[in-house]
DNA sequence: AAAACCATGTAAGCTGTTACATGATTTC
DNA sequence: GAAATCATGTAACAGCTTACATGGTTTT
């Protein structure tokens, strides 16, 4: 079995950030801080600039280098996407939503806000299907939750345990109900 | 500077589910998929087998061979917590929730999850207080993604990008709004 | 008969964090 | 003068996934 180079949702964060505006890797931690970084694991530089060594090799990202003119600030390395790198991100974004019952709901809603964060590089068709694909998913969810409840309710006092276990679902079951919420709303509102 | 054991979250998701039951590393990965799963991310025998050896070399659980009576299904390992196990455990479920900046909100609302289904474990003042410093992150929370939606809302036509991270936001603004709405009332019910 | 389940593990490789390394500039 | 920012990286280690290995039992 050849062994797949497993392509990870760092990659696609790398690439939309700069499927947006040209970055240095400095640059690409800021801006990921400051846009996605409210639903999106912190980059370290870490695994930045050796990523972005890879997407070059592959062709999905170029860069060159800029030297400050004032000669103040050290060089920086721009990084830019390619055509190739469009073509990668779009395909990415055009695949459906892994909603496979092994995935947690937060995973879920991460590979989904990325994906609607980048919506502006496809047919805004794509975005709708993403979304209607995760409601679905938090409609099932919602009722897997709601049988937990009914299950656990009638015999909360047998164990103290219980009341915290139940604090969980209630917990899972707002956030479905506010994830359908946003999604009617966010279907509206882009399928004008 | 002496390398520090880091303590995951899978070591206490672990140590967790075997507070409430003695089980089998098979046994273990069915429990955490069928009560945390929904939240948590699943945990493959790969890891759970070797985390399971390193938790008992650090005399955290305990484990003996069971064989089936009927001689048909393969002999299990059965683990069980033990009483440094149980401190360990307290110890961590009572720690503060991590909410630096640089922690996105899904990350933050699963520790606090676990926390609080393990609850049962510590005193009840203890979920109290996690559940009190949650909301008090989703308040900060909301407040940033609203300046958000402030400084994109006039400027919403300038890019076809704008009204998609647009909606990323109003996501963020959902879900903190319904962790807020989880958090009163379960400080109402848990707090009797 | 084939597929799925029960049960435990190892090996290889990629993912991700922490610490280290460097050095100028800018802010407190 | 100390601390933070700008800027890019490497080394060591820990976390986690995928594939491989084994072999009986149960369900379809």
């Amino acid at each position: 079995m050849p062994r797949v180079a497993k392509e990870t949702k760092d990659r696609y964060a790398i690439l939309g950030m700069l499927s947006h505006h040209e970055l240095s890797g400095y640059d690409l931690r800021e801006r990921i801080m400051n846009t996605i970084g409210f639903f999106w694991p912190d980059l370290k530089y870490s695994r930045i600039y050796p990523t972005l060594k890879k997407l070059e090799a592959e062709y999905l990202v170029s860069s060159k280098k800029v030297s400050d003119p004032d000669d103040k600030r050290p060089d920086k390395r721009i990084y830019k996407i390619t055509a190739g790198g469009t073509d990668a991100l779009e395909e990415w974004v055009s695949e459906p939503l892994d909603v496979t019952s092994s995935i947690n709901m937060f995973s879920i809603m991460q590979e989904l806000l990325l994906k609607i964060y980048l919506g502006g590089q496809v047919e805004s068709e794509v975005s709708l299907q993403n979304i209607e694909k995760f409601k679905q998913y938090q409609r099932t969810s919602k009722k897997i939750l709601e049988g937990f409840v009914d299950n656990l309710e009638p015999i909360i006092d047998s164990d103290p345990d219980h009341k915290y276990i139940l604090q969980t679902i209630k917990m899972g079951l707002e956030v479905s109900k506010a994830s359908m919420k946003w999604a009617n709303n966010a279907l509206k509102e882009l399928g004008e």
